[in-house]
DNA sequence: CAAAAAAGCCAAAGCGCTTTGGAAGACTCT
DNA sequence: AGAGTCTTCCAAAGCGCTTTGGCTTTTTTG
């Protein structure tokens, strides 16, 4: 069933039927109730590659895949994933994902929006002055970034956690409890997030006369085993931490091996936070010593991406409004007084 | 610069510079060769739109997301997803995500493929008679299945990896160390995959007059938790197992917890064998008790969907080939002789 | 009541490609 | 040399929608 189908059986212009399901002005309220009644019963749903064609709109958005065989992706994308779907499900979006060699994205970049294959794009993962900002500001497709870049001289619209804040509250907390040699074992520094991070838990020790040791910092991709090297690297020089602060509950399971390995204790040795995207799969509260964690849903963010970009592509939200998100610091037993 | 353009400045028609461009025979190798050429240096890219409405051909591949706020992804989507990633990269085949209702999701194949939107699409986690298939079938539209249904009477085209033979194995080894009482902590055992693998074990255990006792057999969502709860059961019972087979690393992560939690050893009083689907971020090489396991890369799999949907959508692969990749069965330092 | 404005509809021209049905010219064959 | 066959190219007709520009008819206005 096709328009000039519809409108045939209607005995009207494809015009007519065309505007009176689009919502157009110009026609009798009357013959549109005719037509889209007459559209609901025939089931008539308009081609999209037809109205793409003609308008140039697809009605999906997109996503740049980074891809390799040494390029992991990021377990947290499955989870940012269902939130956006179950926005993007009630209106009927699609997410076209367009794999991309992981040193070349702006190819794919180009080709998405010179096909005029997606009507927006969201971008994660930015790192400071990210290429992919300024580039997709230029092709002017519309777009959200989840997390922030820096040092640009533009704004851009984004979604992102405050993150520094909230390391910030979990090393005051650490530092309160008397703790005074901390540790922050972090996501690959040359990402936003994890510099934002770093910056919170400088900020605090700051704040009492204290320092992040340049020993005391380690940044890596988020894996259970670079959990555990770090730790056991951290726990074993002579100034070894006493609290320690992790960017992930995955490195946080190999941190806690390390500590269990050298025959020390959580909390008794070692105070332990770690930021927590809230899997389904692996929640703080059933590690052996329940974890104190900041928490945020990186699944509500997912939505919220979605909903915004909704929003761009309907011309709601305009200019470069950037969204940050308080994270709840979550205490559990995995934190107590500094060792005497 | 479109088709029309093109033609122009060749002084051809655009009858011409399509077929050329697009490999058919009735044109003139010396014209191709200008053709080619001119496309090349002017950087002519056919507007996929416009193809698409002329040949119902997308150059996409689908993927039915479902979703709901009970409804997590599977965090092995994320590394399936690399793999099939990594090959589609290679041939500019982009990926759409149709989110839908998990509990309707006909409505949204149905859109999908009276849309046109994708060339193919491929299915995960089938149970046996599975709706799905039954629905893609008649439909129409190429597909492929990432593991296997059962019960139907027609072929399909798909790939699994041997999940029978590969609990088969890790039972019999286990079995051969002597253990009478062996425990499965399974998956959803709606999904085949679970099936085949309950069916692997007891087939082993069969196979020495042993048999999988009813209270020796979980069948959960694959979390830390539910790893967890199942061991404490399993383990603080009467009967208690002296071996346990695992379908996931993440579930294993919970039967490590409980085994310490109640004060055993692991390979001492517990036997413990899991499947690996080679995640980065999580390897049982890095287990307190380096894990045995029975090993096969979900990555690759998907690589291999990737390729065969390509292959069936260029007319290069037909007919219902299925295909099951052997799995490896990994002894490390989780499994010893029964205790006595 | 005539002129101007508004309402309601339509024919036709795109959007940019593929594909059908020829047609002209070159080649082969008897 | 004329008939038949390839080879190589083209004009034009879709694909199914949106949108422009215009044409009636009705309503408003001075």
């Amino acid at each position: 069933m096709n328009l000039k189908q519809l409108s045939h059986m209607l005995s009207l212009s494809q015009t007519t039927v065309s505007r009176a399901l689009n919502g157009y002005p110009e026609v009798n309220e009357e013959t549109r109730r005719r037509v889209m009644d007459a559209a609901k019963r025939h089931g008539y749903r308009p081609n999209p590659s037809a109205r793409r064609l003609a308008t140039g709109k697809s009605g999906m958005i997109g996503y740049v895949l980074p891809t390799g065989n040494a390029v992991d992706i990021d377990p947290h994308f499955v989870e940012f994933l269902s939130g956006l779907g179950d926005y993007a499900r009630s209106h009927e979006l699609d997410l076209v994902l367009s794999p991309a060699d992981a040193d070349d994205q702006e190819t794919t970049y180009r080709r998405i929006v010179a096909n005029r294959q997606v009507d927006a794009v969201y971008i994660s993962s930015p790192r400071p002055a990210d290429r992919r900002l300024a580039l997709v500001s230029t092709l002017g497709i519309p777009f959200i970034v989840h997390g922030r870049s820096e040092g640009f001289d533009f704004d851009y619209p984004y979604l992102d956690i405050d993150n520094e804040g909230a390391f910030h509250e979990a090393a005051r907390l650490l530092v309160q409890l008397g703790h005074k040699r901390l540790a922050l074992i972090n996501g690959d520094d040359r990402e936003t997030f994890a510099i934002h991070r770093e910056r919170g838990v400088r900020r605090a020790l700051a704040a009492s006369g204290l320092t992040l040791g340049e020993r005391h910092v380690c940044s890596l991709t988020m894996t259970e085993e670079n959990g555990y090297r770090a730790a056991r690297r951290l726990l074993e020089q002579d100034e070894a931490p006493t609290a320690i602060v992790c960017s992930s509950l995955i490195m946080a399971l190999g941190v806690v091996r390390a500590v269990r390995d050298l025959g020390r204790t959580i909390p008794g040795d070692l105070s332990l936070v770690a930021h927590d995207d809230v899997f389904p799969w692996l929640r703080p509260e059933n590690f052996p010593v329940p974890l104190s964690t900041t928490r945020s849903s990186i699944r509500l963010a997912g939505a919220r991406v979605a909903e915004r970009l909704a929003a761009r592509i309907s011309g709601l939200e305009e200019g470069a409004r950037g969204e940050v998100w308080p994270v709840d610091l979550v205490v559990r037993g995995s934190v107590a007084g500094a060792p005497v």
